[in-house]
Order: structure tokens, then C-alpha cells, then sequence
DNA sequence: AAGCAGAGGTAAGGTCTC
DNA sequence: CCAAGAGACCTTACCTCT
């Protein structure tokens, strides 16, 4: 029997189509706008904020970026994670909507159980993304596993009133870029025998894990379509990409992917980051950096004790104004998810790193998690660390 | 005593994804 | 001049232990 997965991917804000829209900027509340329904028939239309009254892109002053755009105004070029500034540029007139995070995830909440409720075995991808395994759901296999699909595409849309793209396959691999063909609200089934036709033609940047680097590197010897790549001679193709890369490169040319739907797992790492509104100094701003590098410790470790976390690997994260990234971590002889330990040893992280450079952005960041209740005792002697101890009579940067 | 192999941990940087 | 935030995973290098 043949394996059928899905990727599912919501399109979401439907209700603002027609209108080029950005969502991205600020930090304004708008929970009313963003239920409004397709046919805006509902009563509570009233208290919506229209749609006309947000500022327009060209209005906008400040960084970020794009996170998701409407259909009419990506027809001007405009897409995620581009930046306000550029997006403003090509399409002036697009209003611009901030996102709203705890109504995405509760769209997100609701978009996943009614898939759970039909398919159980379902692999978390983002807000807006799973993977299903169709194998053992009755009738999960009819008709290339198009009647399962449409079954869970109309149950989405009735309870959230979102559409979405399905893909169905025999992988997870050709599931993903089926869900592609038919976007944004259709289905698309790739069989084993559309290799050639559906998928080869496409370009190696539509493969799950070829991003802008690889897809750099591999037009740059030639390679442009999936079909060239299914060519190439995998001893080729890890001499140039490391033994790991390029043998999966030439598995996934041919379509091939055995990983599983993974129905649970742990986090490895927590983390908070922020770009500053200007580029900041570590000496000349320093009280305001030491201010916002103890906020963003104490929100990991809001986050940690939340969800019921300890770590035990610090780590901090700089951006410069050059855009160059910096990291430094330490790991400590036990488990913690205190603000104030976090900070300390964020701190030593900090005097390890060149701070001549303004900054854009930090980061503050825990890994090496275990779940609170399951943590190892620590060990009897700490053992030496590498790292060498703070000097006591240097003062702290921030 | 020195050297080596392998496992596992730590650290830093990079890539990719949604 | 412009380029978020959060997380996973990979590579490379180095260290320690056995």
C-alpha cells in the first residue's frame, strides 16, 4: 500500500482580497479586523477598524520587514520578508496591517485540531504548514488521496473560514511541492510516475532545503532545473557540497525521501531577539542596551518557565550594522531557567565579542533544554570550563 | 610515554524554513 | 540606502575521555 502525504499550507487573511495589503508593521492591536468574515455579514462588523483607515505603505516610517502580503499587492513585487522600506517603494499605496500573533495562533489552533480530528498522524511546520500521513486513515488512499484532501480542505474552511493548498504524494518531499501547483486553494496529487513531467522541469529552488546559497552555487556550475540536478553524478555532487548535502541533493532530485511525519517533539533551544529602531553603540548607549539585553533574558526565561523548560547552554547573538552576526555561548554545570542566571552568563558571553561596531540587533538565547521535573543532577565536581572567568574588577559592558 | 581512534561535548559560524 | 524573529540543523574545529 502507498504511503500518501500532505502538506497543507493556510492562506491567511482572505477576507482582505481585492485590496493590496502588507501585514508587518507596528504594533497595534486590530483582533476585529482580522475576524471579519469574507462577506464582512457579521455583527460584530461594527466594531471593525475598516480596512481604509490604516495607514498606507508609503506613510510607513521604520524598519521590519514584510510578513505576508495579498495577492493584489504581490502583483507589484511586494513579498515576505522584504523590506518596509523597499515594499514602499513599489507599491506606495498598499495599507499596511500589523500582525496580530495570539489571533494567528489561534487561527493556527484551530486550523491543526480540525486536521487531527480527521488525520492524527500530523507533523507541525509553522503556524501555517503540516505534514499528514494518509497511510492509516480510512479512505486516505481513493483516489490518489484526493478525496481525504478535499474532505480536510472543506473541513478548514468551515471552521476558519481559510483556504489552503493541498499536496498529496507518496513523500513528504513531493507532498511539499505539490502543495505548491495549486495555490491558494486548491489540490494537486503528484504520483510516482510525475517525476519527469511535473517536477524535473522546475527549478532546484523549489526543492524543501535549496535556499538562495545552494541555489547560487548550483546556477553558477550550470544546474538550474531539478532535471539537471537528477542528472548530475552524485560523486559530483559531493565533491562541491560536502558528503551530507550532496547525496541528498541527488536522493532529492529523484524524488526520493523516506523521513517520517513527525508527530511529536522537543524544543532544542529557546530564544528572544530585537532590532533596534537605530543602530546602537556599546559604550554610547549602553544604559539602553543594558536595558533591553535584561528584558530579553527575563522574557526567555518568562518563556522557559511558561512552557516548562530549564537549559543549561547561555547564549547571545549580535547583529552589527553590517549586517555581520556574531554569536558566543557558554554552558553551565546545571540547568536554569532564571532570568537573573541567564543574564549573568549572557553578560561573560558578551565580553567575549568584538563591540567596536554599532549594533542592530541582540539576541539572548537557551539551548541544551530538558523538560523541568526530567533534569539531570548536575555533576558533583564542576569541571573546568574553557572559557576563562570574568575578570571581578572589570565592570560589565551593559 | 607517546600516539591514535572514536565518542561525545562545546563553541562559532552558516544555511534554511515559515 | 535597505534586509524580522524564532527555531532546527549542518559543518568545522577543538577539547576531553576512554
Amino acid at each position: 500500500m502507498d504511503a500518501f502525504f500532505a502538506s497543507v499550507e493556510l492562506l491567511r487573511y482572505p477576507q482582505l482580497k481585492g485590496l493590496p495589503v502588507v501585514i508587518g508593521g507596528g504594533r497595534r492591536k486590530v483582533d476585529e479586523l482580522l475576524l471579519r468574515g469574507p462577506d464582512g455579514t457579521e455583527e460584530r462588523e461594527r466594531r471593525f477598524i475598516p480596512v481604509e483607515d490604516f495607514p498606507l505603505l508609503k506613510d510607513y516610517v521604520g524598519r521590519g520587514v514584510i510578513t505576508t502580503a495579498t495577492y493584489p499587492a504581490r502583483q507589484f513585487g511586494v513579498g515576505s520578508a522584504m523590506g518596509m522600506m523597499k515594499a514602499a517603494r513599489l507599491c506606495p499605496q498598499a495599507i499596511v496591517l500589523p500582525v496580530d500573533f495570539d489571533e494567528v495562533r489561534r487561527f493556527s489552533r484551530l486550523f491543526k485540531s480540525t486536521i487531527t480530528d480527521i488525520a492524527p498522524v500530523m507533523q507541525d511546520r509553522g503556524v501555517d504548514e503540516v505534514y499528514i500521513d494518509f497511510t492509516d486513515v480510512p479512505g486516505g488512499q481513493r483516489e490518489g488521496g484526493r478525496v481525504l484532501a478535499r474532505l480536510i480542505q472543506k473541513s478548514i474552511f468551515d471552521v476558519t473560514g481559510l483556504t489552503c493548498s493541498i499536496g498529496v504524494a507518496p513523500n513528504r518531499l513531493l507532498a511539499k511541492m505539490a502543495s505548491e501547483f495549486n495555490k491558494p486553494n486548491g489540490i494537486s496529487i503528484v504520483y510516482e510516475d510525475d517525476l519527469q513531467t511535473k517536477i524535473w522541469p522546475l527549478n532546484v529552488r523549489k526543492i524543501n532545503g535549496i535556499g538562495p546559497k545552494a541555489g547560487e552555487k548550483l546556477a553558477g556550475l550550470g544546474i538550474h532545473t531539478i532535471g539537471e540536478l537528477a542528472a548530475q553524478d552524485p560523486q559530483w555532487l559531493i565533491a562541491r557540497f560536502g558528503k551530507s548535502s550532496g547525496a541528498w541533493m541527488h536522493r532529492v532530485a529523484w524524488g526520493r525521501d523516506d523521513s517520517p511525519v513527525v508527530t511529536e517533539s522537543e524544543p532544542v533551544s529557546m530564544s528572544r531577539e530585537t532590532t533596534f529602531d537605530r543602530d546602537l553603540h556599546a559604550v554610547r548607549d549602553r544604559a539602553e542596551l543594558s536595558a533591553i539585553f535584561t528584558d530579553l533574558c527575563e522574557r526567555v526565561a518568562g518563556d522557559l518557565q511558561r512552557k516548562g523548560y530549564v537549559g543549561k547552554t547561555i547564549g547571545i547573538k549580535l547583529r552589527y550594522d553590517d549586517f555581520k552576526i556574531a554569536t558566543r555561548d557558554q554552558t553551565l554545570d546545571r540547568y536554569t531557567q532564571d532570568a537573573a542566571t541567564i543574564r549573568r552568563t549572557a553578560g561573560l558571553c558578551l565580553k567575549r565579542v568584538p563591540l567596536d561596531r554599532k549594533l542592530r540587533l541582540l539576541g539572548v538565547r537557551v539551548g541544551t533544554l530538558e523538560r523541568v521535573g526530567e533534569v539531570p543532577d548536575g555533576p558533583p565536581e564542576p569541571r573546568a570550563s574553557r572559557v576563562r572567568e570574568a575578570d571581578p574588577h572589570t565592570r560589565p559592558l551593559f
